[in-house]
Parts: C-alpha cells; structure tokens; sequence
DNA sequence: GTAATGCTTCCCATGATGGTAAGGTCAAGG
DNA sequence: CCTTGACCTTACCATCATGGGAAGCATTAC
C-alpha cells in the first residue's frame, strides 16, 4: 500500500510519517522500482500506535521508548507504567498551571464591569508593578 | 538604562526584548551614540506589562492589542474584557483536553499492574486497531 | 592599559505540523 | 498511443516563542 492509503488508515499524514520516518522513530518502509514507499497492515498498526500516544499527549521522544517496549517481547509492564505515569504527572503540571492561569483571570475579568467606560481593573493590573526609578543607576 | 538592566527590571530576557522589538509588539527605543538601546521606566513598565500577559497565557498576537487598548485612554473596558474572556475560554479548552488524556491515561496505568511480566493494557490499548483483530484476541 | 563584562547583529535550533513547488509515476479513458 | 489527473518524490519555508552561540565593538573596572 502507498503512503496515502497508509494515511488514511492510520490516522497519521503522509507529511507526518515521512517525518516519523526522517527522525528514525520508525524504520523506513520498502520501496517500489519507483521510488515508493510501501507499507504493510503491520506498517499501519504501527502509525496506528503512534497516533493514538500523540493522542495522549505522548512527545515523539517518549514515543520511540514506547514503541521499543512494545516490540519488545519480554519488557517488563512496570517500564511501560512508569512512562504512562511520567506522562500523567506532566499533563497534571500542565493542566495546574493553566488552571491557575485561568483563575487569575477569571477574578480579574469578574472585577471589571464591562462597559464603555475605560476603567478596567485587568489593564490596571497587568501594567501594574514598581516603576523602578532605580535598579541599577548607570 | 541599558537592555541588560530593563530586562533584570522587567523579566523580560533581553533577547526577547529585541525580538518583541523586531516584530514591533514594542516600539524601537532610542540608542546612545554607540548604538545601544536605551530603555526609560515607562518603557520597563510596558515590558512587565508584556510578561505578565505571557504568563497568563496570552499570544504575543493579543498581548499587541491589550497594549493598544493600555495605552488608549478612551478605551471600552468592555473590549478588554472580551479579550481576557476569550482567553478564559482558550484555556478552558486546553485544560479539558488534557484532563481527558489524562483520565484516559489513568484509567489505562490503573488497569497495569506493572511488574516483570509483559503484559500490558497501556501498549494493547495504544496498539489495538482493526488491523489487529486477525491477532487472537487475550 | 588591560581584562572583563556588556552590547550589537546574524544565524541556527527547538517540536510537530502544514504548505508549496518542481518534477517523476501510474492508471484510466479516448 | 497519448493525455489527463491523481499520486508520489524531495526540498524548502513557515509557524510560535525562546534560547544558544559567534564575531566584533563599547564600556567599565581595576
């Protein structure tokens, strides 16, 4: 099967599996006399894995480690959870810090009335701080 | 002051400083005769203006028309709030789409029992497809 | 007067993805 | 047999915000 239909059933672009390709995280496919890349189902289950760990919010990088547990017969499940785990702990970062964003913003928004009028606390806010006359006198 | 000392006063590195320079989010300070930029108070305080819209989150795009509105001093406050609204709402879309990865994730690293042995729901669930159902399902 | 910072510009890299352009290949239909 | 259109190839360029580094001046400290 050509790259597209690889494409298509995957779920990966055939952008995205030539690039897979060009940073090794999976091997190169055959060719035809053409030049073509072929991919068997097993190419596709392949891609198939790769996607649905970017679906998670897997980086590339981590990505390579599982594809390597995956083809690895006798991984242990502990290795596999402790990446699932990594990941889960670094999206709960994420997701704190936008949180805590978001209510920030939240209570700035909820102070300022909204009208025509130009005063507006979440302006005041942002522009405010030390006018620092001095922090280092040249 | 120099760029070294706005950017000590403003958190703001000074190699960001030159690129919100280059891609005129901040106008072009004056220079000595030598050539170096020369940053007042008020130019330190626009620049804290910008890093704490970057920590809230805020595209560098946006942060150019908080700024306009800033320095407009017969602004609406509503238009700043529908800026800082859809930023609420930006990050609230962000924050429900890593919490499902991450439940996801959960779910899957409960199901695992992580120990010496192979098997493992991460990678059957990363890896299942229709490719595989010719595999003898477990 | 010399050494150590600090400033300048310019180029490169990131991560994952999309876009485009120039050219080769293949299959279908007249 | 030839055209047409869909598909493939490689090779760049762009994104977005940030950091790193080099080469060459300027300023400051001692």
């Amino acid at each position: 099967m050509n790259i597209g239909d690889a494409a298509k059933a995957s779920g990966v672009s055939a952008k995205m599996i030539r690039y897979y390709e060009s940073t090794g995280l999976i091997p190169a496919p055959g060719r035809t006399g053409a030049g073509y890349r072929v991919y068997s189902d097993s190419d596709v289950q392949m891609l198939r894995f790769v996607r649905r760990s970017r679906d998670l919010g897997f980086p590339v990088e981590k990505i390579a480690d599982l594809l390597a547990l995956w083809r690895d017969r006798s991984r242990h499940s502990a290795d596999v959870k402790r990446l699932a785990q990594d990941q889960i702990d670094g999206l709960e970062r994420k997701i704190t810090e936008l949180q805590a964003m978001k209510e920030t913003l939240q209570h700035l928004a909820d102070a300022c009335c909204g009208d025509h009028r130009p005063d507006c606390p979440i302006l005041a806010d942002l522009g405010k701080g030390p006018i620092l006359s001095k922090v280092s006198p040249r």
